[in-house]
DNA sequence: CAGTGGTCTAGACCACGCT
DNA sequence: GCGTGGTCTAGACCACTGC
């Protein structure tokens, strides 16, 4: 990087590159430099929680100015997956934190403040991925994945029904009585465990009817209506990692989303 | 703007004071730019669809560098309140483009693409604000306000149920006629007839038993789970525009959320 | 070709958090 | 006081659009 632009075209070609002929690839500089950087998060160089190099650094250490740097970094923190704190650094996100524990959790109580819900599992086993399951997780039907069913109350009331399931190849070792044990939310066990962080998800809402299961869990009336929330769970890479299929009774609570 | 960031405190007293010893109320220089900005949008200086100056004419304008008027449309493009289109310019945000058609619609079919529905109005009128829509208004109860009922059909099938209110304070002059005579988005119709713009908006979702009129009008058994999506919307100044009860059919169609 | 937004640099100073 | 991110500037060149 001497002077000026031109070095950016020699940059882009030995970043971008690799293979010989392939397709054009060209991608601004600090595009390359924010997937450097996304690579040292994925392979865990930096774990949640955990300080990375400040921006002159890693301006040093790939040759760029640091508004380069910076810029990459902006996009990074605008995905949420980094948090820039003034004075301090810039600090890889995690689910440990209380600002970010209700960021995947959208219901909210009618009256009084929100707050994470008892947890009670009712189920957990290994079994074999459904066909519709697997196709969403990207594995093939029967492969081995963890099956869980829990039920979450607030205030001792009875709210969500949800099943979940987790390819056992991504998270090996991870037994059922390590979750039958855990209470706490679950993305901050896989967080912890197996360096697993849930980034982003896709939901599809629909309003169902209870069946008898859900009604004698949910303690509500048979065909009452209950919010079917399904949602696929994504880490680095766009890799689908969880599957979750819950039941909200909306009497008390409502789903809130911001429109923009 | 002579040189360095001395001058900015300058341009920050000047801009932020007004009123002698209130709180300190410094803001970077680029917020008061954006804040410059949205005034033109907000008092139409610059129309929806229309180009606003370019970055130079601004920070000409302004007396600050590009890179300052830069950060500050980047916000506002990162709002969706502009569009940026390089070799163009940046444009103000418009309902009436095709690609902002389905930001405030978020129910996806299970097969095929999403369209715009048919539109049915079964009443439109001038009513007395009710008081917990006019709550959400921030009106008072009993102010004037238009109510609307409309069924809104993708295919032939009835799929969403609507009741919407609009204060007619903001909407001076929005007749009965003109909205039972218009098919269209109902944010076009606001935004070409009055400007007003909806610019983002909060939604809370439950699930929901039909009642007899919703069952029958939704061509579906009475007690049927539908989904109920209560939004209200806002404009410039985070002023509330339009409460908006509607009731989805999510058996061929479901709501789509994305998290991050 | 001129004009627009997009990228990149280099260097300055500010605001904050710590020690 | 020093190091961090945050703001601001000035100036260069690139990529795209339309005349």
């Amino acid at each position: 990087m001497s002077s000026a632009h031109s070095p950016s075209s020699g940059q882009n070609a030995t970043a971008a590159s690799g293979s010989g002929v392939s397709s054009p690839t060209f991608s601004p500089l600090y595009q390359q430099i924010k997937r450097l950087i996304l690579q040292g998060l994925q392979s865990n160089e930096w774990r949640p929680g955990e300080l990375i190099p400040s921006e002159m650094e890693l301006a040093a250490r790939f040759g760029v100015s640091q508004g380069t740097v910076r810029k990459a970094i902006d996009e990074l923190a605008a995905e949420n997956l980094v948090v820039r704190r003034q004075g301090k650094g810039t600090f890889v996100a995690s689910h440990l934190e209380a600002r970010s524990q209700f960021r995947f959790l959208r219901l909210k109580p009618d009256v009084g403040e929100a707050h994470y819900p008892d947890n009670t599992i009712i189920e957990a086993r290994r079994v074999r991925a459904p066909a519709d399951v697997a196709r969403q997780l990207e594995i093939k039907t029967g492969d081995s994945i963890i099956f869980m069913l829990r039920m979450q109350s607030f205030d001792g009331a009875p709210t969500i029904l949800e099943e979940l399931w987790l390819p056992s190849a991504i998270f090996k070792g991870l037994s059922v009585e390590r979750m039958l044990a855990y209470k706490g939310p679950m993305y901050a066990l896989l967080e912890t465990e197996f360096g697993t962080q849930m980034l982003r998800a896709t939901e599809s809402i629909r309003a169902v009817a209870a069946d008898e299961r859900s009604a004698s869990l949910l303690k509500v009336p048979v065909h009452s209506p209950l919010l079917s929330v399904q949602r696929v769970s994504y880490t680095y890479g766009d890799k689908a990692v969880e599957v979750r299929r819950s039941f909200y009774v909306t009497n008390d609570h409502y789903y809130h989303n911001e429109l923009s």
